[in-house]
DNA sequence: AAGATGCGGCTTTTT
DNA sequence: GCCGCATCTT
């Protein structure tokens, strides 16, 4: 999952020879008329595309494969492979992608082998993005051998700036490093100012506008002085060199076809980038769905996909594919349900012909623990009848709400592997570790030697700065990584680090000569890592492993440059139980936040807590906009399921530290997306089921209690 | 100047 | 229930 095939072919791509031999018809036979005319549009003149192309994909239509196809037709048309551009949302996403490309241009022109090396530009915005500012780095006054820093990264640097201004001493607290990040953020991907940032989403902090704007400068500052780029910069800068008349032409020439996945998702900043590659549109594709905009938090606008095809003169041509190839009936008249009460009205209803007598369930439990019991239940008795646990998911709108259910899990053995949330990436001793890489890559990286030089017992922040002062200054003009062992080792150092101090000189002067070939030289880092890591940690055996497992990876690329570029930039997504992520032959149930979902199917779903407070978060409902996209993020969970869908609704529930009062249960009711009058659509229980004559249970009572009132409000509307 | 201890604050989703 | 920060102690 995290490698990916980069290097230029040296076979030449396929010749459009093959191409007057070969029967479009027959392999386009499968596609429906609408999917054909996306994947037909400009495809005979594929080195001199016509205008753009806006294809609206409902879930479930098909849209991967129709946007694969379309691209394997280009190539089987005579596109050349290495030009096309194809941005994806995940890497996830793009090797899927590529995968299908081969398979379908390869059974077209019956041979894979030329494909699969030739489309070498499919990636994320950022990854892409990445290699482009290398390639040009020189051009445009980047040091190369750039790093790039990850959320927590920027949100240290920006700490370490806001410290340097004294801005930390305020009488009145300053806003936190992450918040100060994320402001920052927001204005880079909107494009809006700091003002109207502040207004719409920070209104806590607009007391502090100059403030950050003055610890914004010294930020930007900072990074550029580091040849340091956070995530925003991989586009921002792109954005710039794609504007820059000497560089433009260059770039937008190498290209003759520009394919977006997910557009829906895209932001401000992601938009402009595709205008300087293609100011015409010529050769311009996007794909994605206004209904399943669920980004709108990272700076995404759904007007990206709504605008644009009044971009371009003449307008952009837009195929919408309204047939759903996923879902039963009943789970899609419930999802256009619930999408239909959206403020915003959507594009298109979708349809199928996939009948089936069961509704979609929604399920009242008692609690959390009884949801998990529920969900392991079915999850069993559905694998009983032959459906894999792979086959089978679990969604929910934050990562924690899946505590108890792993819980539940783990005891009674049933493998699973979690997608979203914390990422093994973000706990300490593998940012140990990758500072030391990073560092070695670029010793001006400020926030990588202080994590890196204070794992010294003896060395604090004091001593830390010092250190990475001498080496800065010894680098002077030159290149540092030639002076930086140097430096280090002219460095006196306190006398609590002596004993430590030369063993760490020795193994930082040898990563920066660069004298052990990578990956042994992970093998190094390692060993150098592990008695500090012994020392700090109490649960050294656990952290042992993952750096082991991060060693393994390591080895899969070629370059110490390729591998922390790609691991900041796409790390592994998953986490599992404490046995560790499964064998890829084994069976597993799959957790996902709904966000991590998007794109995906699955038989059997499972949406959690499917109460107020939750979807919608109660973080979320502070406008009509933002309650919407919470409607969306329910549509996008429903819509991913192919037979059968389970909405639990727990009648109790758990609260960690609401304000002021502490933990506590609340009552919760049922997801206002889901209003009485759509009652009808969903097959409604509790469970456990009771048997009437016995008395009544909590659950059953809370939801007799539901049911009344859901026939008190019935009895109002027909009055109204 | 480092390291330990205790208090306060803050919590969604992710490239 | 946890983490980060600040203050205190050595």
């Amino acid at each position: 999952m995290l490698s990916v095939a980069e290097s230029a072919p040296s076979s030449p791509s396929p010749t459009s020879s093959t191409s007057s031999t070969f029967d479009s018809a027959a392999w386009l036979a499968k596609l429906n008329d609408a999917q054909r005319e996306a994947v037909d549009y400009g495809a005979d003149t594929p080195t001199a595309p016509p205008g753009a192309l806006l294809v609206i994909a409902g879930a479930g239509s098909g849209k991967t494969n129709t946007l694969a196809h379309r691209v394997a037709n280009l190539v089987v048309k005579g596109a050349d492979p290495r030009r096309i551009l194809l941005l994806t949302f995940s890497r996830r996403a793009a090797l899927e992608m590529t995968r299908r490309v081969t398979r379908i241009a390869g059974a077209a022109l019956g041979s894979r082998a030329a494909l699969a090396q030739g489309l070498t530009w499919s990636g994320t915005f950022h990854s892409v993005g990445a290699r482009l500012l290398r390639e040009y780095a020189d051009l445009i006054g980047l040091a190369p051998a750039f790093t790039i820093n990850d959320r927590e990264d920027s949100a240290d640097l920006m700490n370490l700036v806001r410290h340097e201004l004294g801005l930390s001493a305020k009488e009145r607290r300053f806003p936190a490093k992450g918040t100060c990040f994320a402001i920052y953020s927001r204005v880079v991907n909107t494009g809006a100012s700091l003002g109207q940032v502040l207004d719409k989403a920070f209104p806590w902090c607009r007391e502090w506008e100059a403030d950050l704007r003055m610890l914004f400068a010294a930020y930007v500052e900072a990074k550029q002085k580091q040849s340091v780029l956070d995530y925003d910069d991989l586009l921002l800068y792109w954005s710039h060199m794609a504007a820059e008349p000497g560089i433009a032409a260059d770039l937008s020439g190498r290209f003759d076809h520009v394919l977006v996945d997910e557009y829906q998702d895209t932001n401000r900043l992601q938009a402009s980038i595709l205008l300087a590659l293609k100011p015409d549109g010529r050769g311009l594709t996007v794909v994605g769905d206004d209904a399943q905009s669920i980004y709108s938090f990272r700076g995404a606008t759904v007007r990206n996909i709504l605008d644009f095809p009044a971009h371009f003169d003449p307008p952009a041509k837009q195929v919408t594919l309204e047939r759903n190839y996923r879902s039963s009936a009943p789970i899609l008249a419930a999802s256009n349900a619930v999408i239909e009460l959206a403020s915003e009205r959507y594009t298109k209803n979708l349809w199928t012909d996939k009948a089936s007598a069961q509704r979609p369930r929604l399920v009242t439990v008692a609690d959390e623990a009884d949801q998990a019991r529920y969900i392991v239940e079915q999850v069993l008795e559905a694998r009983e009848q032959g459906m894999k646990l792979k086959s089978q998911a679990v969604l929910f709108r934050a990562a924690h709400h899946s505590a108890a259910l792993e819980i539940e899990l783990t005891r009674r053995n049933i493998p699973f592997v979690k997608f979203g949330g914390l990422k093994f990436l973000d706990s300490v001793h593998v940012k140990d570790v990758l500072a030391v890489l990073r560092w070695a890559e670029n010793p001006r990286d400020r926030v990588a030697g202080f994590r890196v030089v204070q794992l010294l017992p003896g060395v604090g922040p004091a001593t830390a700065a010092r250190v990475l002062d001498e080496v800065v200054a010894c680098a002077g003009s030159g290149n540092p990584a030639d002076t930086a062992g140097g430096a280090l080792a002219a460095f006196t150092a306190p006398a609590r680090a002596q004993e430590d101090w030369h063993p760490f000189v020795k193994l930082m002067s040898s990563i920066y000569g660069r004298q052990t070939p990578w990956p042994a030289e992970f093998e190094m880092v390692r060993r150098w890592y592990e008695p500090h890591l012994e020392r700090n940690h109490e649960d050294a055996a656990i952290r042992h492993a993952d750096v082991s497992q991060m060693e393994s990876i390591a080895g899969t690329y070629a370059s110490r440059e390729r591998f922390l570029t790609e691991l900041t930039l796409d790390p592994p997504d998953a986490t599992s139980d404490e046995s560790g992520v499964p064998l890829i032959d084994e069976d597993y149930l799959i957790l996902s936040t709904i966000h991590s979902a998007k794109g995906q199917e699955w038989r059997n779903v499972f949406v959690l807590n499917g109460v107020d407070g939750c979807i919608p978060s109660d973080l979320g409902t502070g406008s009509e906009e933002e309650i919407d996209e919470e409607r969306r993020l329910l549509y996008v969970a429903m819509t991913r399921a192919k037979e059968d869908l389970h909405i639990v609704v727990p009648q109790r529930f758990y609260v960690h530290n609401q304000t002021h009062m502490g933990d506590r249960h609340v009552w919760a009711s049922r997801t206002r997306f889901i209003p009485a009058h759509l009652m009808p659509l969903f097959d409604a229980y509790a469970w456990p089921r009771v048997a009437m004559p016995s008395a009544p249970t909590a659950a059953g009572l809370a939801a007799a209690a539901q049911a009344k009132i859901e026939i008190g409000a019935k009895l109002r509307k027909m009055w109204d």
